[in-house]
DNA sequence: CCGGTTTCTGCGTTTTTGTGCAGGAATTTA
DNA sequence: TAAATTCCTGCACAAAAACGCAGAAACCGG
């Protein structure tokens, strides 16, 4: 068989079935692996297929496009997600709520992490998808086109059921009186179900947001473990949250 | 034997076999394989043929190679994706697998369609959720980074809850003897349960898939309803198909 | 018919290409 | 952490290609 021949074999195979295993082609076509493996290196040099370890994939399965710029705020936001990373060990289940900063944090998760993520945000669940380490539970039930989040009496009984080490909420509104508020009921249901399936909660908040509220609360002050935002720990914005027994990152 | 001569006996295999191999040519028509060698470098000169190591290929061979657009055999998938939208009605509850036949459907979804549609895979939930009037459901659970969608007991346990009108299975491998087949046993369970429940089962396949069989077993043919290809559904490949009850589109 | 030229073909040698194998490194999995 | 795959590197060997060359056939104008 023609090395040409072969390698369009391999292309349409993976084309096909978006995934081949070097082993299984090489039984197919009666060659050494070592032939299958240079012929999938070559093609993905070419950029027919994607290699991976014991075989290669579809280019077209794997290119989901995600809309990764134009962030609001976005240099304070990483610096949000740095330190709230700092607080995930190996091993953790975390929840997480949606929002650009879980976003980005979802993006910043260093590559040799290995935790459990449970969300029901279709944009951070993409994210955490492209980790290669992480455990991903997505939530189900009705998507909430807006939010880009699964909400619905579903999604809050399943959240229910799971104790999570930590939970991440991104946050709209923070102040002294409300506690934490926000501006979709079904929103608030949701975070209010991940708060109590938590050992330790964290509000993710840049400081635009912090002595801001909104018409619902979610809970209050009491409740929150921790709490992130883009300002030094000792920021003069901030002392009354810390006076308040938050710990403040 | 003259040069043009063998020069066209060469081409007429080519097109006929859309292979040929230099040693076998040379024995055929009893010349030294330097000769043969300057007969398919004169051929591929010209466009004739494609010179590779060890022989030459047909030109029709190689064309297929890559489709710019990165979908693989975007065309037929979109034909598949409007035979399958005909048969959706306003109001109807639609279970979906994921796969890129699916995927295609879902992006070519008419405005105005009221439905609600259910699924665990994410690509395909992204293009429903961009759409106005669908109301989507997303299930839940672990998921399978590969096939980017969610599988496990609580994914399946959901989907056996759901009582839907119709079911789309972008579908791997069907043959006559072991009907619809795939690879990823986890895959495999969901298709099961997402067809008990539905009302009608549809199968989404190009062509190239038909006749073809992979390791496990998702369900015998008599549980589809009705099966949908790229081909027009008089075409003798189906033929069998249609005489064993399903319904050709 | 005849030199001279061009084209075609085959042969031997040198290069290049394709393939498999052995080992050790790296990565995944139990 | 240990065992098992898988991957990579260098190497050897075989097949094929490239190249130069020479003999043979065809072609051609006188």
């Amino acid at each position: 068989m023609l090395k040409k021949e072969r390698q369009a074999y391999i292309l349409h195979q993976v084309n096909l079935h978006n995934k081949v295993l070097s082993s299984s082609l090489c039984i197919d076509i009666n060659v050494s692996e070592d032939t299958i493996r240079r012929d999938l290196q070559e093609l993905a040099e070419e950029g027919k297929v994607i290699k991976v370890h014991g075989g290669a994939l579809s280019h077209s399965f794997n290119e989901v496009h995600f809309p990764s710029n134009g962030v609001y705020s976005q240099h304070q936001k990483k610096t949000i997600a740095q330190k709230a990373i700092s607080l995930i060990d190996n091993g953790m289940f975390v929840l997480t709520s949606g929002g650009t900063t879980i976003l980005e944090m979802a993006r910043s998760l260093p590559p040799q992490l290995k935790a459990t993520f449970i969300s029901g945000s279709i944009p951070a669940i993409l994210e955490y998808m492209h980790h290669p380490n992480i455990d991903v539970i997505l939530v189900g039930d009705r998507i909430s086109k807006n939010s880009k989040i699964t909400v619905g009496t579903e999604a809050i009984a399943k959240i229910k059921q799971v104790r999570a080490d930590i939970c991440f909420l991104g946050t709209n509104a923070i102040d002294l009186h409300h506690g934490i508020t926000d501006n979709d009921w079904e929103v608030v249901q949701l975070k209010k179900a991940m708060m109590e399936s938590s050992q330790k909660v964290v509000c993710l908040a840049i400081a635009e947001k912090v002595n801001t509220f909104q018409p619902i609360q979610i809970a209050a002050l009491e409740k929150i473990d921790i709490l992130i935002t883009e300002l030094p720990p000792d920021d003069p914005v901030l002392r009354p949250y810390a006076e308040a027994g938050i710990k403040v990152l």
